[in-house]
DNA sequence: GCCTGTATTGACAATCATTATCAATAGCGC
DNA sequence: GCGCTATTGATAATGATTGTCAATACAGGC
């Protein structure tokens, strides 16, 4: 089996995403990497944020200039309150929606799977 | 001031979206358009789509693979439930949601601004 | 119906995020 | 320490979308 190695590279990328306060996107996270010196490469957060993606360790969502966003997170299955200015996050967990969404989607004959919840706003901090 | 004008592209664009069953992208209406015989160019198809999102006869959504995806729709604020399989997709509307939504943004002392909402299942049709 | 000014088109180049390539490097088990 | 191979990083390639600009075709006035 093909063994999983752990490298100095991983672990920034990791650390760099637990840092930030928001969602970032790669592109974003390697210039901030780069900046405190690393020398990581592009190619390679791509590549850990898709693992840690997988891993359940980050969520990741699309902005609406197209780019992929990330941000740390628990495992559990939760949504997310995003301040528009700022980009800060706030965990959401809404048990009544995901029923919610359950139910809308078998009263139209479809076998539940997967929904895409995110609201937008303007956080305390931003709003003066 | 600038005055907008009627052309048969425009026209072409809007039946084509509002004969798809679900959620199209600029370029497969772009291919069935050439497919039909029409020589309208793919620019022209994002022109016309990106129109038509503005003018609110158009929802978007951006799919996972990093596409935007567009479907015909009427101008009240609704949400979909679409079909992973076939791409079917229904409108809903929620305004218990939009209530939950409001009253989960102002709780975090933010100020409700948008949302995202789409929930993805297997039709009855695809369930088999 | 015909003319004219300009909004719109379409072919193609340019951009931007993301993915593939591949030789060089560096974990990990021995 | 050695060797095997997963991982890296520079760069090329991809694919969706947008910008460019000369040519075209609406719309309104005649």
């Amino acid at each position: 089996m093909t063994t999983k190695r752990n490298t100095w590279q991983k672990d920034a990328v990791k650390h760099a995403l637990g840092e930030a306060t928001g969602f970032v996107s790669a592109q974003d996270l390697h210039l901030v990497l780069r900046n405190h010196g690393s020398s990581i490469g592009l190619a390679t957060v791509y590549r850990a944020l898709a693992d840690l993606a997988q891993q359940q360790e980050a969520d990741s969502l699309q902005s609406t200039s197209g780019e992929t966003l990330f941000r740390a997170c628990g495992a559990s299955h939760h949504h997310h309150l995003i301040c528009t200015e700022c980009g800060v996050a706030v965990e959401i967990s809404a048990t009544e929606i995901e029923a919610w969404a359950n139910q809308v989607a078998k009263q139209h004959g479809f076998k539940p799977a997967n929904h895409t919840i995110e609201l937008f706003g303007i956080c305390a901090k931003c709003a003066d």
